[in-house]
RNA sequence: UCCAUGGUAGCUCAAUGGUGGAGCAUCCGGCUGUUAACCGGAGGGUUGGAGGUUCGAGUCCUCUCCAUGGAGCCA
């Protein structure tokens, strides 16, 4: 007999009605008594759990009834339909089969753990109801990325991970080398020699794609990267991880407004195709992780996003009789109060910031005709705080020379940047999304940590 | 990296400076429709690590490691 799945079973079990089946998974949970018992048996491919039911006619009764949870059988039995219990059908076992024991110190229990616990058991946490629901959204989301830009006529560029400029300073890097560290190649006055090295320069694991992506908008036109980024700051927040994925989109012949529309478009696209896809996960996680998921998702898809420029947010803030702990003036960067109080208190719902003074961002932003502020856009969410960072970028090939004077920055490190510039430069905007804190949100998880199969932080590389 | 809080049984947590406990899990037994099943019994501890104060330290002090929350950096 051909295997179904438990998925298919609850998606169509009516027809299935008094029908033989065969189902392959691992045991959730065990309850027997005298001459009968109940298996909850989770196969994987659904957020729920079949419940096998069998009795002491099977000849291996005594060993069933004995089975340590998470070991793994296979269940030939009739699809019985119960519209009166908990679960719609279950399935009456004609025969047990055992592929492999498990053993009874198997450290899920059948109740809650902490978050914490399940860190250290990376391995297994997969197995447990949040982690299932997690991983299963974090594929629909990464599968409603791509559906979203392809169905747009977006090229999906891979940008390299192994990056041998370091010119974005978007954080610190880490170096990728095959030299002996034991036995270093030094040059005649004592510096490393760097040429004796795989690459024969200094490389590092991209920090981001998006100088790589402005390269490939300006012949395809709309383009995206998603793919994973490394940040070696000493970071030990629940927001920030050393190994994270980064969605970077970057479209020519296109404004700072554009890219703010992008970015919300994309935004509720995926929020109402996980929805659509994993209504039992998404219940799950309203239910028993943040209970007010629902109307934040559901505000998020039916609202305009808000829009306010840096100097208007300054005014409100300062306004706002609030007292922060970083005082609010013109030409601060907005600090992580400032950011939960604009978006939370003030809009309640998700808001672009934008105009950011120049001297707090990076110098690839388009300068604005005021020649203080660059066409800059943050999108702050409740709850998360800054889940995109985006700009217009300086396609003066003069303004952006200056710029990068100004900053004391190498121009020669940049000179195939620059010639994009040079040779039919053109308007263009992109943003970067972080995936794992869309993820978060979506889900209502609070720790980065959590959304991630196997999160890299300082100190932490086990799994 | 800075600030705060915490680390006790496999897990989640109690324990006034004076004999380290409970619930769940595990093991054994019982139970004919369970849903984190239920009922009875049993086993289970170098109190994160190193030093110190004290007649006596899980508890107080110093150092250290780790975790969590907040901040910074950012996505």
């Amino acid at each position: 007999m051909e295997s179904t799945t438990i998925k298919k079973l609850y998606r169509e079990h009516e027809n299935y009605a008094d029908k033989q089946v065969k189902l392959s998974g691992w045991i959730r949970t065990l309850r027997s008594s005298k001459s009968f018992g109940f298996i909850e048996l989770n196969d994987g491919t659904f957020f729920k759990n079949a419940q096998i039911v069998f009795d002491e006619a099977l000849s291996n009764f005594k060993e069933i009834e004995k089975l340590p949870i998470s070991t793994s059988i296979t269940v030939e039995g009739k699809v019985v339909l119960t519209p009166n219990a908990k679960q719609p059908f279950e399935i009456k076992a004609d025969n047990v089969i055992v592929e492999g024991t498990s053993s009874s110190d198997y450290p899920l229990q059948k109740k809650k753990h902490s978050f914490e616990y399940l860190r250290t058991i990376a391995h297994l946490r997969p197995r447990s109801n949040t982690f299932s629901a997690v991983f299963r959204v974090r594929s629909l989301a990464a599968f409603a990325i791509h559906k979203f830009f392809q169905e747009r006529g977006f090229v999906y560029v891979n940008s390299p991970i192994i990056t041998g400029s370091d010119c974005e300073g978007a954080g610190q890097m880490f170096r990728v080398t095959t030299l002996d560290l034991d036995n270093l190649p030094r040059t005649q006055d004592g510096q490393i020699d760097v040429k004796e090295d795989f690459f024969g320069k200094t490389t590092s694991l991209t920090v981001s794609g998006q100088l790589e992506a402005e390269v490939f908008a300006l012949s395809f036109r709309n383009v995206y990267t998603f793919g994973p980024t490394f940040r070696a700051e000493n970071s030990n927040t629940p927001r920030h991880a050393a190994e994270f994925w980064m969605i970077e989109p970057e479209i020519a012949f296109a404004e700072l407004k554009d890219d703010m529309e992008l970015a919300e478009d994309m935004i509720k696209y995926i929020i109402n195709y996980v929805m659509e896809n994993a209504p039992e996960e998404m219940e799950f996680f309203n239910n028993f992780i943040d209970n007010t998921l629902f109307d934040k998702l559901n505000n998020v898809v039916n609202s305009e996003f808000g829009h306010v420029t840096y100097t208007e947010a300054i005014e409100i803030l300062k306004k706002s009789g609030q007292q922060f702990e970083y005082p609010v003036e013109w030409g601060i960067d907005l600090q992580t109060e400032h950011e939960r109080y604009l978006t939370e208190k003030v809009f309640k719902k998700p808001v672009f910031v934008t105009d950011y003074p120049k001297e707090i961002k990076a110098f690839y932003m388009r300068l604005n005709d005021d020649n203080k502020t660059v066409a800059a856009m943050d999108l702050l969410v409740p709850g998360v705080g800054e889940i995109i960072g985006g700009s217009q970028r300086e396609e003066r090939l003069d303004v952006l020379e200056r710029r990068i004077k100004e900053l004391g920055m190498d121009i020669n490190d940049y000179w195939w940047y620059l010639e994009l510039r040079k040779y039919g430069g053109t308007k263009h905007a992109g943003f970067g999304l972080g995936f794992e804190r869309m993820i978060m949100y979506l889900t209502g998880m609070s720790n980065i940590r959590d959304v991630i199969p196997f999160p890299r932080t300082p100190g932490n590389a086990e799994f």
